[in-house]
DNA sequence: GGCGAATGTGAACGGCGTGTAAAAAATCTT
DNA sequence: AAGATTTTTTACACGCCGTTCACATTCGCC
């Protein structure tokens, strides 16, 4: 599986991790928690270096929570002489590793943090927008205003959700949710969208574009707004 | 703050770490996974070692999750080289810690698992709503009425109380209530619903909530902005 | 503006998941 | 060992919802 993974740290930290992580499918991005809300929606989790010093890497942490992205999973990178002051720092951050680590250890603790029942399982938030949806309690809501949406609605819209902004073609939405093997008319896909359309309400009907003679995106680039 | 901590490991763990634990205040009992029901149900935690091999170690952590303590949180301790191997291992253990470790983490990651949870661990009284369960009498009641509940019954919705708003399939169900090593058909699990619903009467029938092609839910999310 | 292709829309069919009940099997009680 | 209780299995009916089709509408292109 390839997923996103931000890595908010300083350039002090061991290429080979970052090389077993890449080779283990995670796309990374390195990026400064100051320029954060600038940063790709489609983050996984977020990998912070305490090497520093702990206070500045719990220092990142708290920050990292204060922004739009405040319920991302947080893996922190400790020393091992620090791993003792840790006891009372709440949930400042998820997980935490002690250095030096291994990028076998990295995947292992990352997957369980974006699994859902992890070390320190978080609810799953997919959020986009007024679009909120709990993957744990298989509810959406928009505005506040739960919907009530069939399985395959709501599969859909927790994909597209899941990657906003993004288009995908009849053909990659039967695929990626449908499932691989599916046979069907690709037709399938629109009459799924319009349901969803209606369900949204008048208000929010355009959140899912119509990309003629490609497919659908949920949600605008944010340049284009 | 002192806890009860249920250590199920062989004898080959460093004794260094078993006093650096109890010296933070946990109460240490080594039991072993056979006799798990006799254990005192303050039960907060649980550590197993992996040393005598992985697969071994593994395996009793399905053991514990098929107890009646299921929902216990599982520190697992791995030897470095089979830190790869954990991948794909599911729920099997909440987190884990890499050989040679120290106290110190364990006691970071204990209290990280423990959090939210009461002082003497596991919860007793489960409350969700109208909905009460008292976990030492084995008793439920919903409105003050006492349920009558048979011992598949109970299980069931003690878990699912202990889960609220979360959605489980009937093959996560049967693992985590029934046991990871049943093998039965996955509509026992409708039937037990469906009693459920009916003990708890009409008024409350609907706490209960089928997710269609997805599974079951006690209670519905609040979202909370 | 006209044509064709792509998409929106509504309705209808049919499969499949679930509720329900009862039988069968397993377990506990006496 | 026999009966009672609990659990599991099995069977069937119903209703939701996913799919498909036909038709209407919109869009892009010349």
């Amino acid at each position: 599986m390839a997923d996103d993974l931000l890595l908010c740290l300083p350039a002090t930290i061991d290429p080979s991790l970052l090389l077993g992580l890449s080779q283990a499918g995670y796309r990374l991005e390195q990026i400064d928690v100051e320029h954060l809300d600038a940063a790709p929606k489609q983050l996984l989790a977020a990998l912070v270096s305490a090497r520093g010093g702990l206070s500045v890497g719990l220092d990142t942490c708290r920050k990292l929570r204060a922004t739009a992205e405040g319920t991302v999973p947080i893996l922190l990178l400790v020393n091992q002489v620090d791993v003792s002051s840790l006891e009372h720092t709440g949930e400042a951050f998820d997980d935490f590793a002690i250095l030096p680590t291994s990028s076998a250890e990295l995947i292992v603790r990352l997957s369980k943090l974006t699994i859902g029942r992890g070390a320190a399982g978080k609810s799953v938030l997919v959020t986009y927008g007024p679009l909120k949806i709990n993957t744990e309690t298989y509810q959406a809501a928009i505005d506040g205003r739960v919907l009530d949406l069939t399985y395959m609605e709501y599969e859909l819209l927790s994909f597209l959700a899941s990657n906003p902004t993004k288009v995908f073609t009849r053909e990659a939405l039967l695929s990626r949710v449908w499932g691989y093997e599916y046979y069907g008319g690709a037709r399938t896909v629109d009459v799924h969208i319009r349901r969803l359309r209606a369900k949204l309400g008048e208000e929010h009907a355009s959140l899912i574009e119509t990309i003629r003679s490609v497919g659908y995106r949920l949600g605008q680039p944010s340049w284009a707004t």
